[in-house]
DNA sequence: ACGCCGGGTTCCGCCTGAAGGAACAACGCG
DNA sequence: CGCGTTGTTCCTTCAGGCGGAACCCGGCGT
């Protein structure tokens, strides 16, 4: 099919998103003939996309009926979603009250591969900004975002962290496991971490931590301003309950379910 | 690549998964060349699975930032999921203990175009039944699982169902719209639907609606036996009563949230 | 202003590997 | 004990997926 013109699309992708549709909406399990029936494809066609499917595990194979179902790792991927869309939203009108009652630069981040990821930041309107942008990734241990995260973490997960290289990224930058892990008990105590001029020169922030039904670091928020702004005690203890009232508030309006930690990243096919 | 023996399955879909899924975790827009350093795949081949993707709403394009993310078509699907997940493993247990009660047969059903379709039975030991099977289909006007629902739709949804066909199942299948709306005030009155072989001969079937957060009924349960057994008044309201407490509890456990009427089926391709 | 650069889109020829008809196998049912 | 239904495998064909490379475009630095 297709003559000349139609997009950059590709088949197979499309009609399998058919059958993945097909299957899941179904919320019962579906045999390959009915499929067949229903998406209008040649039957091994529909066959082949069930199986490769299921090899990656957006449907699951019930061997014993023969049956397909949706899978775990679209279960799972919807939940991820789900609960990030739900961070982000519950985060942007927080983080713009920040921004605008301190008149700095709000980020939100989540930790991904140990390191953290800005998913979201508030920008004030000033132009003088050495800030991160969306997507950006910064080392856990020279970042309050990253503190305020490995402060809760268990130490299964903390461990790997502090042993990690620990690239300084400026002559402030905590390289070794002592003092990290000192900061760590420190943020336990007061509900936020700071960090001044230990990933930038010049800039410091303060971070608190975003905590799910049970507990977990899910994200982490912080203020970020140039170190002459921010440096004042005062300051920076208004700041930090500030962003401990917000941090809460997210945290309580976010599924209270213990999210399961993400599982490992799915593999492309299975040859010999 | 693939020499002999790798099972059926068709990289374009394995591959384009696994776009969609780098996309999805990172929980905020990525670019092309982001998802090419990640996914180790050329950036023709990404490209087009982001556009394939994009064309099925799986992704969603935005066009402003060259930017993709998660689109609704995926959010729609995961939500049906859960929902219809939620569904089952509540009412699963409220099924098995009226079975056990009563030692009748238990059905689940849904609506979908324009039928119900049994999603869950909890048959009895016994051996005598004619009985659906999951997945099968009937009429909503010939069963008290489809006059439960209706009789809780909007009239715009209520409307077309009257009006169809409405074939005769047995000789006591009501055909005309009169009755049919007279059934369903009726039961929005009693909280329940009743049946007596309008579906199937000897057979008789009590069903209550179930409900979502805001009224809308998203399935229905029913208790079905022989005529005979059920007949009896007394049987039938003690029977309607504990089918109403299950079902109001299984509403109670249920996400809450106004389920947007499901969206219309996917679109395939786009050709001029 | 200009040219470089990085990122997105388009082109094109190769050839894989997806497609799908048809044969085959495995049940389950009568 | 066969028939029908459903799942699996085989095989041939050739569409169309692939991916390198060229191209385009907008932003940035000089």
């Amino acid at each position: 099919m297709s003559g000349i013109g139609d997009d950059y699309v590709v088949q197979p992708v499309m009609r399998a998103l058919q059958v993945l549709e097909y299957v899941t909406r179904q919320g019962r399990d579906v045999t390959l003939t009915e499929t067949v029936h229903n998406v209008k494809l040649p039957k091994t066609t529909v066959f082949r996309y069930l199986q490769s499917l299921s090899a990656a595990s957006f449907l699951e194979y019930d061997l014993r009926h023969d049956r397909y179902r949706t899978g775990p790792r679209f279960r799972d991927l919807a939940r991820v979603d789900r609960d990030l869309q739900d961070l982000r939203d519950h985060a942007r009108p927080e983080m713009h009250r920040l921004a605008e009652t301190f008149c700095e630069t709000v980020n939100l981040a989540v930790r991904s591969q140990g390191e953290i990821v800005y998913i979201d930041i508030i920008g004030t309107g000033r132009p003088v900004r050495m800030q991160a942008r969306v997507g950006h990734r910064h080392p856990v241990h020279s970042t309050s975002l990253g503190k305020a995260m490995a402060a809760y973490l268990p130490e299964d997960a903390m461990g790997p962290i502090c042993r990690a290289p620990l690239p300084a990224m400026t002559i402030n930058t905590l390289t070794d496991e002592r003092s990290l892990r000192r900061q760590a008990s420190n943020v336990r105590r007061c509900g936020y971490a700071v960090e001044i001029g230990e990933n930038e020169d010049g800039l410091m922030c303060i971070g608190v931590p975003i905590l799910d039904g049970s507990g977990y670091p899910v994200a982490a928020m912080s203020l970020s301003a140039p170190e002459k702004r921010l440096r004042c005690r005062d300051m920076t203890a208004q700041a930090a309950q500030a962003l401990k009232d917000a941090a809460l508030r997210i945290s309580a309006c976010m599924g209270t379910m213990p999210s399961p930690v993400t599982a490992a990243p799915m593999q492309i096919g299975m040859q010999a």
